[in-house]
RNA sequence: GGGCACUUAGCUCAGCGGUAGAGCACUACCUUGACAUGGUAGGGGUCAGAGGUUCGAUCCCUCUAGUGCCCA
């Protein structure tokens, strides 16, 4: 016997433990050799993580499509797995260091520190898989990978190798993002831009207001970002038909001045005309560099001054602007974002943390009488986006892919629908990037990671291979004649982490060998991702799949939303609004949870999560464990020969056709992505019709004496309840498995677990007079229960009706279920009149008029108000149909049903009027 | 500045050329032999605003206002 209430915390663990006991989510199972694959990959977590929202959402869709796919009984491949993540990995076990107070990375080395993170890899990375399958993640754990382990090492290897020898990885030296914190170069991907907007103002000119240093530095501490600083810089010499003996240059980053190797100014800016007809120069203050003045596009004669300092070795656009006119490139900074301490610099700045040495400028400037002011502005500053430092662009050597080359493909196969986005709109997003890609720089300057198969020779030459004896082979042949003995030095960088993950696909499934699996699974069905990893990630795995596989990685990618706290913000550690799913686990279920984020995701939106949703959907959950106890309870038990089509009573040929309808609803949902259209599906089924109606309506069978209508019925029950567990599964996998275990056991054996049984495929099982006839029935106990609230029956108060002017059809059909109306409405017996009794209360159904006599317990001034504002409803439908048929033109250009529709509705209401008025008479009468 | 979304009940969201829906919240009544994590009934919306297309617009188009995101 079931227990009163369903405790999720209970079952769930017991749940996971038969399906792994079962092996059941393991791919390639014999009973479905030959089946046609399914497969996805998981989109990797990091090691560090633990499951936060975005993991729940997203992994609760890909179980949802691989249990709705497996039941439908395709070999189903969900691979699981891991990625290192590089940056934030080694950040967790350098902080850990810390906090134990144990030796630094650097002080421990790079083997012993890479030692130390496999260690607590192996401790600490089971974490977020033990998550998933708290969450009811159905993935083949069998075949987990960790894109750092041997064979997926042996696969980024060899994609590196053979790119580098296809001429598509290269090294180059140009400005890269610089992560001063981590000490690494990180992609454009890995930059986000903060606005950022300041609050001192000065400007000179003013005696009364001399600029104050300390003010200034009192701002920049809590943020160096947000101002713009005007420079007066002198001219080296004056110049006919310029009359000044300076030019005003805006900077945002008045450090870097230290470095400028030019200003320019626009070619048509008749303002700076006749310093560019003169080649003339400026004397760069605080340096005493001369540094010229040229003409360039780039700066905007209607911003500031219109003239620009120019730092090619810390800016981009700058890098441009010094390309096209032969600027030099002077590095002002080290890798820790310090001023370097070199020949470039003045003494004074040496050293001085870049915050620190923009203060000093500004102050050492003003002092020269060469600040021309200081205002705040809008201004968007790069930032890391693990590190939350601020961003600097620095010139260093990197490796890079020829990501425009690999691009052209991957937009092929989007293009020619191989690959397509769902929702389409995503494909725009990216192609956009696609289009306009640049260089990828794949080089780290960390020590988790793989690390670069490069080796460099004595002199700098460099040998990419499979490892250090081809690489040496290699040196050999190339330095051959020469006696000096040949030492190799290792590239100390290691690959960018999406690097391994754009090999995902075909990676895990064991390329570069040939295996079973990469024939069976690949291309995979689907991809499942958020919008916000489209460029780290799918776009990535496009160019690596097509380039390796000849083959898209996946048919379809689908694209979900964010999810955000309920006032629309997206969740972060510091706002304090992270919704923690593993809570809500613990106190709803995973059920809940997982059917929650299912019915929210509608495509193209992003979710807003109100914890009280899964709190109902928790209640749904304990409804349908409540329709499996009435079930027991009521000996409904499965039987293995029942078919639907069989049935004969019309509660249940109503329910099987109900049941098709549902099916067809939730498999159309499924098979469109449409995730909150299938789970809303069975969610109305399952509470609205199987349990609000169904189970009500056959309570009196199952009461009654008509043995073969009770055995039908409870047959018939017990297989709708199995078909909701069946349509539930994907969503519900626990409380589902749990009851399809728990539903036999007075009954016949299961087969199979729920995960592993076949999913509905129902038809021919609708019968529009069972629904005709059900229909009327539950119109009229709607009816008769809002007439009673209205007229303040007490509910416990049985009433008697009176059925006048019924076909004779109808009168069967109340004879037919005359138990089951007179249980559901509350009442003590229907008759049949020809007129209806006075002093009662009227319910206009179908061509009947039923009479409620309420003589005595009626308040008649109530039935009035009623009556009355039935027919003003009547009346108002009545017009707006009628108005609408009244006009020509419709009738003439609309569709035909729809011109029918408004017909019966003008018909349908007048009669109701008609009766209902003749009510009203006979109250006031 | 460029691009993409969004604006529907108190809240969170569906819907989408043919008389507006759900969950939660709210009101009243009900411990009826599955279920108070429940039942029954109910209140609540000129579908952001203004034009246009159409026989007909919440839905398609244009503009306006506001909000969010992405890219510079």
């Amino acid at each position: 016997m079931l227990d009163k209430t369903y405790q999720p915390a209970e079952i769930e663990p017991r749940i996971n433990e038969a399906w792994t006991k079962a092996d059941a989510f393991r791919s390639g199972r014999p009973d479905r050799a030959g089946a046609p694959p399914y497969s996805i990959v998981i989109p990797p977590p990091n090691v560090t993580g633990s499951l936060h929202m975005g993991h729940a959402l997203n992994n609760t869709l890909q179980d949802v499509l691989v249990r709705f796919e497996r039941m439908r009984g395709r070999d189903v491949l969900w691979q699981p797995g891991t990625d290192h993540a590089g940056i934030a990995t080694q950040m967790v076990v350098e902080r850990q260091l810390m906090e134990r107070q144990q030796p630094g990375r650097r002080e421990l080395g790079r083997e012993e520190f890479v030692r130390r993170v496999w260690e607590w890899k192996e401790e600490s990375g089971s974490t977020i898989v033990n998550q998933l399958k708290r969450l009811g993640a159905s993935c083949d754990w069998s075949r987990e990978r960790f894109t750092m382990d041997e064979g997926l090492s042996r696969a980024v290897i060899k994609v590196f190798v053979e790119l580098f020898r296809q001429g598509l990885i290269y090294k180059d030296k140009r400005l890269v993002n610089w992560d001063p914190k981590f000490q690494t170069a990180i992609s454009d991907l890995e930059v986000v831009q903060i606005e950022k907007k300041g609050s001192f103002v000065w400007a000179d000119g003013d005696p009364e207001k001399p600029f104050d240093a300390e003010a200034l530095a009192k701002v920049l501490k809590k943020d160096p970002s947000g101002h713009m600083y005007h420079f007066r810089y002198p001219l080296a010499k004056k110049v006919k038909g310029y009359d000044k003996d300076y030019i005003v240059v805006a900077t945002t980053r008045p450090e870097t001045m230290l470095g400028d190797t030019g200003v320019a100014v626009h070619p048509e800016d008749e303002r700076y005309a006749a310093l560019i007809e003169a080649g003339a120069k400026v004397r760069l203050p605080l340096v005493g560099r001369d540094i010229p003045i040229v003409a360039d596009e780039y700066s905007d004669p209607e911003k500031g001054t219109g003239a620009v300092k120019i730092t090619p070795a810390h800016d981009f656009n700058d890098f441009e602007v010094g390309r096209r006119h032969d600027l030099a490139k002077i590095n002002v900074l080290d890798a820790f974002g310090r001023i370097v301490d070199g020949e470039d610099v003045p003494k004074a700045y040496r050293g001085l943390a870049r915050f620190e040495a923009r203060r000093r400028v500004v102050a050492d400037l003003a002092a020269l009488g060469l600040l021309a002011k200081i205002e705040p502005t809008t201004h968007t500053v790069p930032h890391g986006d693990r590190s939350n430092d601020v961003i600097e662009p620095w010139l260093t050597d990197q490796w890079y892919v020829n990501a425009g080359e690999l691009a052209k493909p991957a937009i092929a196969a989007v293009e020619s629908g191989k690959t397509t986005f769902v929702p389409k709109n995503w494909e725009k997003t990216y192609y956009e990037w696609m289009r306009n890609i640049e260089p990828w720089c794949i080089s780290r300057q960390l020590w988790w990671g793989h690390q670069i198969p490069a080796w460099y020779g004595p002199d700098g030459h460099v040998f990419v291979a499979y490892d250090e004896e081809e690489a040496r082979a290699a040196a050999e042949t190339h330095y051959a004649g020469s006696n000096a003995p040949l030492t190799l030095t290792r590239d100390e960088d290691v690959l960018d982490t999406w690097f391994s993950s754009a090999l995902w696909p075909f990676s895990t499934l064991g390329w570069p060998d040939e295996t079973e699996e990469l024939k069976l699974y690949y291309p995979t069905s689907v991809l499942v991702t958020g919008f916000d990893i489209i460029f780290f990630w799918v776009a990535r795995m496009m160019m690596m799949g097509l380039h390796f596989m000849k083959e898209v990685p996946f048919h379809t990618v689908y694209i979900h939303a964010l999810v955000r706290d309920e006032k629309g913000q997206k969740m972060s550690k510091s706002k304090g609004n992270v919704i923690d799913p593993l809570a809500l686990i613990d106190k709803y279920g995973a059920d809940a949870l997982r059917f929650t984020l299912a019915a929210m995701a509608a495509q193209g939106r992003d979710i807003k999560l109100a914890p009280a949703r899964v709190e109902g959907y928790r209640n749904f959950a304990t409804k349908l464990w409540n329709a499996a106890r009435f079930g027991e309870m009521n000996e409904c038990v499965r039987q293995f020969d029942f078919d639907p089509h069989s049935v004969t009573h019309t509660l249940n040929r109503w329910i099987v056709g109900e049941t098709e309808r549902a099916a067809n609803a939730v498999t159309a949902g499924l098979e469109g992505y449409r995730f909150n259209e299938a789970a809303g599906a069975i969610y109305e089924f399952v509470w609205g019709v199987y349990c609000d109606w169904y189970l009500e309506l056959i309570k009196p069978i199952l009461a009654g004496d008509d043995e073969q209508a009770i055995a039908e019925t409870r047959a018939c029950t017990a297989w709708v309840l199995d078909q909701c567990l069946k349509l539930l599964h994907p969503f519900m996998p626990f409380i589902t498995e749990e009851l399809w275990a728990h539903m036999v056991e007075h009954g016949e054996r299961r087969l199979s677990l729920l995960c592993l049984s076949e999913w509905p495929r129902l038809s021919g099982l609708s019968s529009s007079t069972a629904d005709e006839e059900i229909g009327w029935v539950v119109r009229l106990v709607s009816e008769v229960r809002s007439v009673r609230t209205e007229m303040n029956v007490p509910a416990g108060a049985k009433i008697p009706l009176v059925l006048t002017g019924a076909s004779e059809g109808t009168v069967a059909r109340a004879r037919r279920h005359d138990e089951t109306i007179r249980r559901l409405a509350r009442l003590d017996g229907i008759t049949i009149a020809d007129t209806a009794p006075k002093g009662a209360a009227l319910i206009v159904i179908g061509e009947a008029t039923a009479a409620l006599p309420l003589e005595g317990v009626i308040d008649m001034g109530a039935e009035r108000k009623r009556l009355s504002k039935e027919i003003e409803k009547a009346e108002g439908d009545r017009n707006k149909a009628a108005t609408w048929l009244g006009n020509d033109a419709n009738v003439a250009k609309s569709p035909e049903h729809v011109v029918e529709l408004n017909r019966e509705r003008v018909a349908e209401a007048m009669d109701r009027i008609a009766r209902l008025t003749a009510a009203l008479k006979r109250i006031e009468g």
